[in-house]
RNA sequence: GGCCCCGUCGUCUAGCCUGGUCUAGGACAUUUCCUUUUCAAGGAAGUAACACGAGUUCAAAUCUCGUCGGGGCUACCA
């Protein structure tokens, strides 16, 4: 009845479920399926694989959509954009994984099960119990007659649909990645039809990639152990295998599962730290992935030019971010400044005029690592200060050789007129001064914290530049106040 | 427990398929130095790895086996 097309075109799909939002693994299936897309001449498609009501989680299709956007992972098929293949909600496909599942259960491949859960949970203690690592459902409804069917049907029996497992094939499977994987034991008879209706995974999974044509299946390594229920499936529809790909997951700093323990996971977190989308996904590419030369700077164009599925990663890695903290400061420093003035507003305060941002921005730009921090290391342009008089010490300096630091500066400084208030003239003017000590950090050090209030910043010639002149005398003399 | 996947510096990795060019290369992190008013940025140098044991071979990070270690799955979840 379905037309089986089978032709050389690469159709890949990322099938994320509603139940929480974009996270690292699942932005890295994405980004392997779109860099394996856009480098084969291929398409993307994104499926939503909501067949879990318990677990849906309101929203999560729409973060999950915007962050990919946002990553500037497209698709060319899916929600928002449509397709020939659709619906791309496994929620509005429900009559045809049952229009399926009735087919197998018709052929005899698949039958009705009307055991309870209370009666499974027991099966399951039992097993275990006995010492089985593992617990199988018994078959008890395998054998039913047409009649028991129908009967317990009229009666109003819940049921569900389970797929009958032959007991010992051996099932071989080719990874593209992994190589040959066997699996030598027997299997469950396993769910495809859940009894609210919906199906299990196992089934919309295989439904949906052979009906949406996908080529190959490139999802996480967390499947490979249901992989042979789905070539088993695909057997029984008697439809051809797409290829295979299963890719290693990303462990946290502590080898295990990454979580939220390990901070910020969820993409949205991210961007919303101040991380760039573009050192996102270069750190993320390279998470399992590596062109092979010597350069570690690469572009979204630039990973697809060079992408190849057999460079991918055998093993997990590890989640690190201080490597991601590097490039996203690699990538802030590239920025242009009025776009990097822009991408720091949303940090600030309300109302922050942005021409005057971008002084600020174009002076903190090499110290950024993440967006979020011009907070920190800006606030001061912003708002008044207030630190501890010992901040305002160089070194062994006593406070009365502070205060004639400052008052020295402000003697200076005053001279300077509003039209001549720039950094050039500024340094021009108190770097012989400040040569004359016998460091310049004694004219230098109070100066610079009594305008910044904070043992780290910009040199003090930028920062009283920007402050403008009314400011910075204005900072000095609260300074000298505060030595009193 | 069972089934499956994986194993090169602390971390991401190059090299492994097609043994010799590997006294194992790069990056992040770390240490030191230079620059320097602080913090960055930049420059220079350093520390640091083939999990272990057998076997094959003239030769093994590279091939084979075993051990150990790590991870995944083991649901009417995906």
């Amino acid at each position: 009845m379905e037309k089986i097309v089978k032709n050389k075109k690469i159709r890949v799909r990322f099938a994320p479920s509603p139940t929480g939002f974009l996270h690292i693994g699942g932005a890295r299936t994405a980004l392997i399926n779109y860099l394996f897309a856009k480098s084969m001449g291929g398409k993307l498609i994104l499926r939503i694989e909501d067949t879990d009501r318990k677990r849906f989680i309101e929203g999560s299709t729409d973060d999950i959509v915007k962050n990919l956007k946002w990553l500037s992972i497209n698709w060319e098929e899916g929600p928002n954009v449509g397709g020939n293949f659709g619906p791309y909600f496994q929620s509005e496909r429900l009559s045809l994984y049952n229009k399926y599942a009735e087919k197998l259960v018709e052929s005899g491949k698949a039958y009705y099960c009307f055991c309870s859960l209370a009666r499974l949970d027991m099966l399951k203690k039992t097993q275990i119990a006995q010492g089985r690592g593992n617990s199988n459902y018994d078959g008890r409804c395998r054998y039913l007659t047409l009649e028991q069917v129908s009967e317990l049907k009229k009666a109003g029996k819940k049921h569900i649909i389970r797929f009958k497992a032959p007991k010992t094939e051996k099932i071989k499977i080719n990874d593209l990645l992994k190589g040959e994987i066997e699996f030598s034991n027997f299997l469950d008879d396993f769910v495809i039809i859940k009894s609210d209706g919906y199906p299990t995974y196992h089934l919309a999974s295989v439904v949906d990639d052979h009906l949406m044509e996908i080529s190959h299946v490139i999802r996480g390594e967390e499947w490979i152990s249901s992989l042979p229920k789905h070539i088993l499936l695909y057997k029984s529809f008697d439809w051809a295998l797409p290829n295979f790909i299963h890719l290693p997951v990303i462990l946290s700093p502590n080898g295990g599962k990454l979580s939220k323990r390990d901070g910020a996971v969820g993409i949205k977190d991210f961007q919303e730290k101040g991380y760039l989308p573009e050192a996102l996904i270069n750190f993320i590419a390279f998470l399992g992935w590596n062109p092979g030369g010597e350069k570690e700077i690469y572009s979204l164009d630039d990973l697809i030019k060079s992408f190849s599925l057999e460079r991918v990663q055998k093993g997990g890695a590890i989640f690190n971010i201080q490597k991601l903290d590097y490039l996203n400061g690699f990538y802030i420093r590239q920025l242009p400044i009025e776009k990097l003035a822009e991408l720091c507003l949303p940090y600030l305060k309300e109302g922050v005029d942005v021409k005057h941002l971008q002084k600020i921005v174009s002076v903190y730009q090499e110290r950024l690592k993440k967006l979020s921090e011009i907070k920190e290391f800006a606030g001061f342009f912003f708002n008044d200060i207030e630190y501890d008089r010992g901040l305002l010490k160089w070194k062994d300096m006593s406070d009365k050789e502070i205060e004639q630091s400052l008052e020295n500066s402000k003697k200076i400084l005053e001279k300077i007129e509003n039209n001549n208030w720039n950094k050039e003239n500024l340094e021009d003017i108190l770097m012989p001064e400040a040569e004359k000590g016998k460091d310049r950090g004694q004219l230098l050090w109070p100066l610079r914290t009594a305008l910044t209030g904070q043992k780290a910043s910009a040199g003090p010639f930028d920062v009283a530049a920007i402050l403008g002149r009314e400011k910075t005398l204005e900072r000095i003399k609260k300074a000298i106040e505060l030595l009193d």
